[in-house]
DNA sequence: CGTCCATATCTGTAGACAGCATGTC
DNA sequence: CTACAGATATGGACG
């Protein structure tokens, strides 16, 4: 089938696609277009990676477009929603627009309204709808790539229940949802009433092997020899084996799957080896370019690590490393410059990066819970060789699991070679899930009584799939008697119905996308100090209190997620004893509320990571502990008693990081002392900023809007975002000066806001070494009225007070965290 | 007495969504 | 109830 043969399409696509080579439709895409996805028909298309799904996806969009339609394409990572709308944007030219929406860059608010095409990941779309986003009633066909994460615990239920309400508001939409090959795709078409396209065709042919002894054994019975000698690596073997087997001109690049990030780190090392004597001197000097500009990202050892190995063509890739890194790394392996990369499993799922060969090193993994060493799931070690062939250079690709013996080669055959994917399974019952969208389904009005909610959840792939009704009922029930006990929901029985609401603090809690525990934490924490501190602010909470007073009363029993509220004189610990000189200590109720405090307490919520506890950090946290009681907000749990204290110590092991870094320690320091890759430590600033944010708007409830538990709040958010110390949260606000520029612009006597206006001009410049233009541009944000630096001499002691000050290098031109995105 | 290698013991373990309002060196 | 690879410490043989 040509696409030029395809109706419904806007005028000019077919021709498009055929000059970008598309002959022909894949069989798939065929079976799809027979199945009616250009006449709205609902579907499931359960085929490989790369076997043209995303084309069955745009083929969808467009012809509802065409109709006069809106679509949304629903991605389960930031990353790849860049990425499609990339894709995307080439049907601009055929008067198709496309929008993005996700939780760190949003096309602009009101605009996505007037696009045709909108990507998203699955949390967006639900806050979206959470927060009434007009156009969602607009849509006419939703795309969800890799619906096969629906049976993810932490984040399946959100794409389940996301999907279910735009069924619901829009009875007539077209659900196409891409799913990996996997063993229920037929129970999944059910759900979504779908029509189901199944195929294990690939344009590309794989073959998957193990590789023991001397060859790789491969499925279809061949046999390749890649004899590996004494004392060297089955990985390195295989990986130059690649390099040196010239097809087509190019020696095929590797990805090795492991299972830590030490074992990324350490693969890649070793690699370099093979990669290295193999590189032309063009490909030197690039790779000399690429880690350089990866040393530019961050100063960790992380970083030099990877661009030690990438001077030899070889990297690691896990989610240690900060974004820029990994994008550096994802497009230098694409453009083959990067011969071998060693990855964690992010790099399975995340943006497309297809290699010649695909090395599955390691087949299990350390798991907590089920005590030891967990063989992979079958999809994912699919997923994995899935990644090999490259379309347009490889004729196949090739995906080699490792086996150190006959058995295991045995045993790696039955599992994963000849096994079918997993069923994919709902994991919509669990407590956690429900909590959050319970609330939020019946806070945005999808159900206002317990059998409408029942209802709703009816729609859903567990409902679907489960054939004991009851369970979602009584984990229902559970839920909704937590979320009631903690002030978020109204009950309110009358007759054989039980009608529900959400109370104000409930919406607040739905719209700023907490889990209604997280703000259970920290309502309690804040209340806390509020009520021994300001009795009289007491009126103007009073309706968020007296709910939860009720709500307590009603509660007897210890259940752990609700926490305890009382907590008898919050002052008792002595003077809190902050860092800050600047804090007005005596009278100012505020400074019982320290930023540790805080930090503390949106570490402890449900949203926020846990970081590890390594040996011997649990007597350093222990004492932390003990030696900063009197800042924690609620109730610090027995050492010896209580089992949540090991949750407790690892939360203070987080917020004594969120402190470090608001303290203007430097990220390979923190790295250090935390044992975190700069990826961790900016993902731990920005959710402690975005809890934080949240903890504002919550404190602005219990305390009233200009209470001082608001403005510690907004000091403690605001020293995470921008990295630095009270005295430099004035500077720091001004457009243009970040973490380093505050602190050189202070050492030099430039301490705030308005003394940017009035300082000398040669002492701000000598404190920006010399950048006139940055300089200007700063004073005029500072609101300076002449900003000029024409004819201005940088003063030299300005600059050097700076650069002492400052602590690092100079002329370095190192970026600092605090400057990504 | 220092070096090198073989063996015992210890240690630590994958991933990444959301809000809000615009910009670092 | 469950593992295992890598790093580090230990110890012995050797020049």
């Amino acid at each position: 089938m040509q696409p030029t043969a395809l109706s419904g399409l806007p005028a000019g696509v077919g021709e498009a696609l055929e000059a970008e080579g598309v002959a022909d439709l894949y069989p798939p895409q065929e079976a799809a277009v027979e199945a009616g996805v250009l006449d709205g028909e609902s579907l499931v298309a359960a085929v490989p990676t790369a076997s043209g799904k995303t084309l069955i996806a745009e083929l969808a969009m467009l012809s509802a477009i065409e109709r006069g339609g809106k679509a949304l394409y629903i991605v389960p990572l930031r990353a790849l929603a860049s990425e499609k709308k990339a894709e995307f944007e080439r049907w601009e030219d055929h008067g198709v627009t496309v929008g993005v929406s996700t939780g760190n860059y949003d096309s602009d608010g009101e605009w996505l309204a007037t696009r045709d095409v909108i990507v998203a990941t699955s949390e967006k779309v639900d806050s979206l709808i959470r927060n009434g986003a007009p156009w969602i009633d607009d849509l006419t066909c939703v795309v969800s790539d890799e619906v096969h994460l629906v049976d993810d615990a932490s984040r399946g239920p959100t794409l389940e229940v996301t999907l279910a309400k735009l069924r619901q508001v829009n009875p007539g939409l077209q659900t196409v949802a891409l799913s990996a090959t996997v063993g229920n795709a037929d129970v999944i078409a059910e759900w979504l009433d779908a029509e189901l396209v199944e195929s294990e065709w690939r344009p590309i042919d794989l073959r998957v092997g193990v590789h023991f002894g001397n060859a790789i054994n491969f499925d279809d019975g061949s046999q390749r020899e890649v004899p590996v000698d004494r004392g060297e690596e089955q990985t390195a073997r295989l990986v130059a084996d690649a390099l040196d087997t010239e097809e087509e001109g190019q020696g095929g690049s590797s990805l090795v799957f492991v299972n830590s990030r030490r074992n990324a780190e350490s693969s890649a090392r070793k690699l370099a080896d093979v990669t290295g004597p193999r590189l032309t001197v063009d490909e030197r000097d690039r790779l000399r370019e690429l880690a350089a500009e990866i040393r530019g990202v961050s100063d960790t050892d992380t970083s030099e690590d990877l661009a030690d190995a990438v001077e030899d063509g070889s990297a690691f890739h896990h989610a240690g490393l900060a974004a820029e890194h990994r994008s550096l790394i994802e497009g230098a392996f694409r453009d083959r410059l990067i011969k071998c990369v060693s990855a964690t499993p992010t790099l399975a799922a995340g943006v497309n990066t297809p290699a010649r060969r695909v090395v599955v090193r390691d087949w299990r993994r350390y798991d907590g819970e089920f005590g030891g060493m967990k063989p992979l799931d079958v999809l994912e070690v699919h997923q994995m060789c899935g990644r090999a062939g490259r379309p347009g250079l490889d004729p196949y690709g090739e995906a080699v699991l490792l086996a150190s013996d006959a058995d295991t080669m045995d045993e790696l055959f039955d599992r994963y070679v000849w096994a079918d994917a997993e069923p994919v399974r709902s994991k919509l019952a669990a407590e956690p899930a429900l909590r959050t969208h319970v609330l939020a389904t019946v806070a945005s009005g999808f159900a206002s009584t317990r059998g409408g909610l029942l209802e709703f959840l009816e729609n859903t792939l567990y409902a679907t799939q489960t054939d004991d009704a009851g369970r979602l009922a009584a984990v229902t029930d559970s839920v909704l008697e937590y979320l009631a006990a903690n002030g978020f929901l109204e009950r309110d029985r009358e007759g054989g119905t039980e009608s529900l609401s959400a109370t104000g603090i409930g919406h607040t809690v739905s719209r700023l996308y907490l889990d209604p525990m997280s703000a259970a934490t920290m309502i309690d924490g804040l209340r806390d100090v509020c009520a021994v501190d300001d009795a009289a602010v007491e009126g103007a909470a009073a309706g968020a209190y007296e709910r939860s007073a009720a709500a307590d009363a009603a509660d007897d029993g210890e259940d752990p997620g609700f926490g305890t509220y009382s907590r008898v004189g919050g002052d008792d610990g002595g003077e809190t004893d902050a860092d800050d000189a600047d804090v007005d200590a005596a009278g100012d109720p505020a400074s019982d509320i320290t930023p540790l405090g805080l930090y503390h307490l949106v570490s402890r919520t449900p949203d926020m990571y846990e970081l590890y506890l390594k040996s011997g950090d649990r007597e350093t946290y222990t004492e932390i502990c003990y030696e900063r009681e009197a800042e924690f907000l609620g109730d610090v749990p027995s050492e010896y008693e209580d089992v949540r204290f090991e949750d407790w110590l690892a939360a203070l092991k987080t917020a004594r990081l969120l402190e470090d870094w608001a303290d203007e320690v430097d990220e390979d320091r923190i790295a250090e002392r935390y044992g975190v890759g700069p990826g961790d430590i900016r993902g731990k600033v920005d959710t402690a900023e975005w809890l934080l944010r949240a903890a504002e708007t919550l404190a602005a409830d219990v305390d009233g809007v200009d209470g001082d538990a608001v403005l510690a709040v907004r000091r403690a958010r605001k020293r995470v975002e921008y990295g630095v110390r009270e005295q430099l949260l004035d500077l720091a606000g001004v457009r243009d000066v970040g973490r380093k520029r505050a602190r050189r612009l202070y050492e030099a006597g430039v301490e705030t806001r308005a003394d940017l206006r009035e300082a000398d001009k040669g002492v701000v410049l000598g404190a920006l070494r010399g950048r006139e233009r940055t300089a200007e541009r700063i004073l005029e944000h500072a609101g300076r009225e002449d900003p000029s630096m024409d004819g201005i001499d940088a003063d030299r002691s300005a600059s050097a007070a700076a650069t002492a000050g400052s602590g690092d290098g100079d002329d370095e031109g190192q970026a600092s965290l605090g400057d990504f995105r």
